[in-house]
DNA sequence: TAATATAGGACTGACCTGGTCGGACTTCCG
DNA sequence: CGGAAGTCCGACCAGGTCAGTCCTATATTA
């Protein structure tokens, strides 16, 4: 596996399209929902916890919405996996020790930690701001308003 | 999330565990299961896919056992974890693409893409000799006599 | 032949995931 | 000022996957 789960996936093209959007500019969870076929429930969800965890801010009422609590360069996937599926953690005793029956006797757990940090450290290089530079791929949307010039030091 | 599973991690204690064992040195697998509390019937399977994807060699028999199908550096974790998981996909549409609703819509597609690329190679160049060089954390066996001095460059 | 080992299928229970439903809050409009 | 619409929020349910078990067949050796 070590797949990220789907309420991850959602996540981060909810935090992409907020980064799409601009400065301060803000989406409701329906407005998303819908662009990308995703449950609004479901969703919505997954924007709450991303406002528990400081990476969104919300605003209630009819003209409410989400927005970027910071600036996409400041925001890294890891951040935003973190914040849904919890610890990246590939091994089992990585975060709680309690959970692993092998704990005595594991013999690969010190090695697969540094191999964790590698993963996280891949997955904190990339941010929202590199996501949102990269090419919608055929999409017709206003998207395109900004894209900056910095695309092309990215590739 | 983004861990990988229990078989996984026996997969990898089996195979550091049989690298350690020297050169053409076999073990069962109730040797190994009983060594680290691991569910033996459970270890067999793991061992048997690793056989099927020629990453083991098995011997049938009284004095039967599994032993490495190739040196321990020639192995890396990549091929034991994607043996035992399939293939690292870290997100839905990366392996088949029937299987995500948002495929035409999604945002991230890409972006994600060179992720698992990124994770795919720090998997890949860890080797089971990695592994084996490790410091059994305190374990008295004979592991001892495989440490070779490589180990300081390693921390 | 008996013992021991791998090979492999079918089955079960627990856990996590994706998805859904009703309630609470804020803003807008008459 | 008050109702109503719209949105966010927390608890709830169903399905699938994973870890683990059981059973049988096959192969090798003493």
């Amino acid at each position: 596996m070590l797949r990220l789960s789907k309420k991850a996936d959602y996540a981060l093209m909810a935090m992409k399209h907020l980064a799409l959007r601009g400065d301060r500019g803000s989406s409701s969870a329906r407005e998303i929902a819908e662009q990308y076929d995703i449950p609004i429930e479901l969703l919505a969800k997954v924007l709450q916890r991303l406002v528990r965890r400081g990476l969104l801010a919300s605003h209630q009422g009819t003209r409410g919405g989400y927005q970027l609590a910071r600036m996409p360069l400041q925001i890294s996937v890891a951040d935003v996996i973190q914040a849904i599926d919890g610890p990246v953690t590939v091994t089992a005793c990585s975060t709680d020790e309690a959970t692993c029956d092998q704990f005595a006797k594991c013999n690969v757990r010190d090695p697969l930690w540094r191999v964790r940090e590698r993963i996280l450290a891949a997955l904190g290089e990339c941010t929202i701001a590199e996501l949102a530079a990269d090419v919608p791929a055929g999409a017709s949307q206003a998207a395109v308003l900004h894209r900056g010039p910095e695309r092309a030091a990215l590739r």
